[in-house]
Formats: C-alpha cells, sequence, structure tokens
DNA sequence: ATGCCCATTTGATTTATGTCACAAAATCAT
DNA sequence: ATGATTTTGTGACATAAATCAAATGGGCAT
C-alpha cells in the first residue's frame, strides 16, 4: 500500500526496519474535517497521507492562514510536534482519507537501535527542510503574481483539490487579489 | 576552541566521534568580504562561525538579497550543498572570522559507521528546520513594521553588526521603508 | 586631516494590494 | 428541488510600502 512512499527512499528499508515499525504504525481512515493534529496540542504522532488530501493553519488576527496543503503519498505533521513541543498548527483533512499513523515515541528509541530508521527519518526531515527554503526562496520579495503563477507552475493540484479561500492566505494574499489575479 | 558550540548537543560527542571527525576538520581565518561559498557552486565545506560574522545573500534583478546573517558559535554552510545541489546563494564575510570548516565528503560516510556522528548531524539539520519554520511563520502576512519590531526583539545583534543596507532585503523591505521604521 | 565613496535619511509621488460592500455562483441540508 | 449557507467575483476606495530623487552623514584610503 505505501511502496510508492518508501521507494522514494534509499537506500530502502529492509524487512529488519520494517519489522520494528510496524507495532508503531496503523492504518486509519477518517472524514473530512477530522482533525489530526491540534493547534497548542503534542498529538504524539506522524501520519502518511495514502489517500485524500490535508491543509496544516494556524489562527492569526481571527483568520485562518494556511501554511500548507498535502496530497497522497506525501507525510504530514508537526514538527515542532517531533520535537516535544506544541504544534502551532491545526490539520485537518480536506478530504475522505486513508493514513498510516506512525507513533513518534515508539519509534523514536528505534533511532538509536536501527540506522536504517534513523536514515530514513532524517531524509525524511532533510526533504522538508529544502522544502521550506525553496518556499522562502520563491516567496521572499515576490509579488503576488509572481507567487501566484509560481504555484500554479509547480503544484497545480493545489488549484483542483484546494478552495480558493484556502490558497489565498497560503500565498499570502486577500481573496479577492487572488480572484483578480486569476481573472487575469 | 569549539566546547560551547559542541555542548548544545547532546549526547555529547565521544572521543571516539572526534577522532572520526578531525582529519575532516581544519581552523581557518579569513578576511572580511571572503566568500566562503559562492553562488550555483559546490563548496563541499560546512563551517562554524567560531568568531565574526556572515552572511548568505542572492541576486535577484541584479539586486543582493540576505537570507540570513550568522554571528559566534553558528553553523553556516549551504544545505543544498550538502545534498549535492548547487547553492544558491553566496556566503560572505561580514567581519574577520576564524571558522571550522567541514569536509562535507570525508563526513558523510561516517554518518553509517557512527551513530553519535549520524546524530549530530541530524541535529543540526534539524534545528536548521526549526529555524525555518519559525520565519516563514514570523514573516508570512506580517507587515514591514511586525517584521521589523520582530527582528529587534529576537536578533538586536544583527543591528549592531550588519549594514542596514543588508538588513532591509532580509526583512524584504526597502532601504528607505526601513530608515522610516527606525526613524519611529 | 582631506576627499571620496558608500550608507543612511528625507521628501514627493506612484503603485500594488488590502479593505469594505455587495452580487453572483456554487454547495449543502432538509 | 428549495432555500440557506458558503465560496467566489466585482467595483470603489484606502493605504502601506515601493520608487524616484536628492541631501546628509560616516568610514576608509591616501
Amino acid at each position: 500500500m505505501v511502496d510508492a512512499f518508501f521507494e522514494r527512499y534509499r537506500p530502502r528499508l529492509t524487512e529488519t526496519a520494517i519489522g520494528l515499525l510496524m507495532p508503531n504504525v496503523k492504518v486509519l481512515h477518517h472524514p473530512k474535517k477530522y482533525e489530526l493534529i491540534k493547534a497548542n496540542h503534542n498529538s504524539g504522532y506522524a501520519y502518511l497521507l495514502v489517500k485524500g488530501a490535508a491543509r496544516s493553519y494556524y489562527l492569526h488576527n481571527g483568520m485562518e492562514i494556511n501554511s500548507w496543503f498535502a496530497f497522497e503519498n506525501e507525510m504530514v505533521g508537526s514538527l515542532r510536534n517531533y520535537n516535544n513541543l506544541p504544534s502551532r498548527e491545526t490539520i485537518e483533512l480536506l478530504e475522505d482519507s486513508t493514513l498510516l499513523s506512525f507513533n513518534i515515541n515508539g519509534i523514536k528509541p528505534l533511532m538509536a537501535e536501527n540506522i536504517e530508521i534513523s536514515n530514513f527519518i532524517n531524509q525524511v526531515i532533510g526533504e522538508y527542510c529544502l522544502y521550506l527554503e525553496d518556499k522562502l526562496y520563491y516567496t521572499h520579495l515576490r509579488s503576488a503574481r509572481e507567487r501566484y503563477t509560481a504555484l500554479l507552475a509547480q503544484e497545480p493540484n493545489v488549484f483542483r483539490r484546494v478552495p480558493l479561500t484556502y490558497i489565498a492566505s497560503f500565498l499570502g494574499i486577500s481573496r479577492e487579489t487572488l480572484s483578480r489575479l486569476r481573472a487575469k
């Protein structure tokens, strides 16, 4: 079920590593709007989105600001939770979804005894780190139009599966401006 | 010399780990304006800033955009270089500096054979990742004045040791606007 | 010290984008 | 289906911050 995800990671996890991980992994189904992780809490779990979509948002001046969207085969979770800090964001499903849950407290000790698991997790974090650098690079000092066209080019799925209201705050612009940019 | 830096990391590196690392570490002195890492290149090194200051910048529409500043006891380098990608940024010294250089190609293989080294490097990357999340969180949808006052509160050193011209592009505002914000 | 080159400030003007108000369209629940 | 609620689009206007243009100030090299 999750082969496509794990195959991105090299060297691939051996049976031994997978055997150690399995007791900490569960398959879950949740409906649209279900909150995987709540703001200001430490959930203790990270998730692999097998099927479906999710968003991460936080409140600022009473408004929901969306920080990312995720789809099939992407890892979703709170890096702050992973580091035993409360999440700043709420992670909510945008569609009915199938997920794998990973018990962070169960898996962390395995990193010391199994180098494959350690490498795997560190690769996930390393890729997220590169993603954050890209996001900063492609938004800093860029106009609303540039950010909009970049997102359209790089992640067209977002426009097919996420309401425009959510996309606007993700791009750091008002709903009205996004609407006008789309109207060309 | 670098104790203060290494002490932030737990568990502390043992003699064994340090012995493996040492052949890949050199002490260096370089003058102000020296370029540690050049844009579009893969330097193969990361650095610990023992004494001095550095900035990272990239060109955008012919203008230098500063992405970060670093001071004593901070690691400086290109995450993209670490991942065998060309750096987008040039890293330049802002003051005459003392550094430790780390040979990335020499150290990476050690991560497979020594878990301490692996943990150490992953902790450095993990902390950088949290820093990037914070930076996005504290700049997204915030006004020039909010970003300015946040930087003043969180990293006052920057205003003592970095020219305002550089700080402006780091904050994502024009030099004139920064000047006016300072004038209150 | 002197002069030159940047860095910084200040003023006038322009522009992109936000805000407010409402209309139209789409989605949802009964 | 029907109305109700939410999402998206449009217009008028306000405003933060950019841009352009000088003027002033500071630091560095001779």
